[in-house]
DNA sequence: TCAAACTTTCAAAAATCTCTGAAAGTTCTG
DNA sequence: CAGAACTTTCAGAGATTTTTGAAAGTTTGA
């Protein structure tokens, strides 16, 4: 049955995304909005669909919302609340995820200013902070090159 | 006094570590062997320094080992295993966490296989498996890039 | 080869994180 | 305006992860 394999799909995305740092309920709502046969979806879809409190729904799409994966519908009518996977959502993502590498860079810039120049840990805190600084200048661009190419499409 | 600043901005760059990932204990062992006066660091003098149980002192030196973060230091004289950063770890680091991209290329292109092309979410799982599949091509790159201009300074 | 020092392993304790369920707060519709 | 349906919040139950501590296994040097 078609719709058994796509929940099974979305099950197996949900455990890539737990992987890289989401926590379960919040994977699974993710992967339904990804894998919704329609545009949007309401939170008592997504707590029946995924058979988890209203709670656990409530927590996930704050948390998804926040950090801009997804977004509520503007106003398909005038019913509840719709929810529905952001354009570029993935984009975002990435550079959210560049914060991490800024404060990589940050803890090693503090670090060697910790440290003093000359003290043997500063080699490898300067090596750090100039590989995290690279990053988070070369991320950006790299990100900008994905959407210039899709918008040429 | 100097040697408290130092644990300090250690204790600082095991938290951003933490929030990248690794485990209290691991993230510990990681910033003091960043931190260290020395070249190279023992398990023991981890254990004592952070203050905690070998048994946890193992365990960090296998996870970072395991991820090419630090490397067992060939002899130092003859005594019992060293162990130190790696050269290039950061690098190292960042090529390991392409393979979450590609997880997450896969899991797409497994989803729109699942859906069929014409479903609505194949247009979603279509964008996610563009955005990942671009940046598994090129994150490598940009890391060479970084390799490349590190060795002409 | 033996003793000492170190390292690894692993079960159980401790700490942490996640989810639920119910109550309180909202918003919509009749 | 009242009732119904939805949403949010949060304390506590439950699940999971992490750490410890101790025993077993190694390695080293005399």
């Amino acid at each position: 049955m078609a719709l058994a394999d796509t929940t099974e799909a979305a099950e197996r995305m949900a455990l890539v995304l737990t992987q890289g740092g989401l926590q379960k309920a919040t994977a699974r709502v993710l992967a339904a909005l990804l894998f919704a046969d329609s545009d949007s979806v309401t939170a008592p879809q997504l707590a029946e669909g995924l058979g988890i409190s209203s709670g656990s729904v409530s927590g996930a799409i704050k948390m998804l919302s926040t950090v801009g994966l997804i977004e509520k519908v503007p106003a398909p009518g005038s019913r509840r609340e719709h929810y529905r996977l952001r354009e570029g959502a993935w984009a975002t993502l990435m550079s959210a995820q560049n914060s991490t590498v800024q404060a990589m860079f940050e803890a090693a810039d503090q670090g060697i200013a910790a440290t003093g120049a000359d003290a043997p840990a500063a080699r490898r805190l300067a090596e750090m902070r100039d590989f995290y600084g690279f990053m988070f200048r070369e991320l950006p661009a790299l990100v900008e090159r994905w959407q210039a190419e899709r918008s040429r499409c």
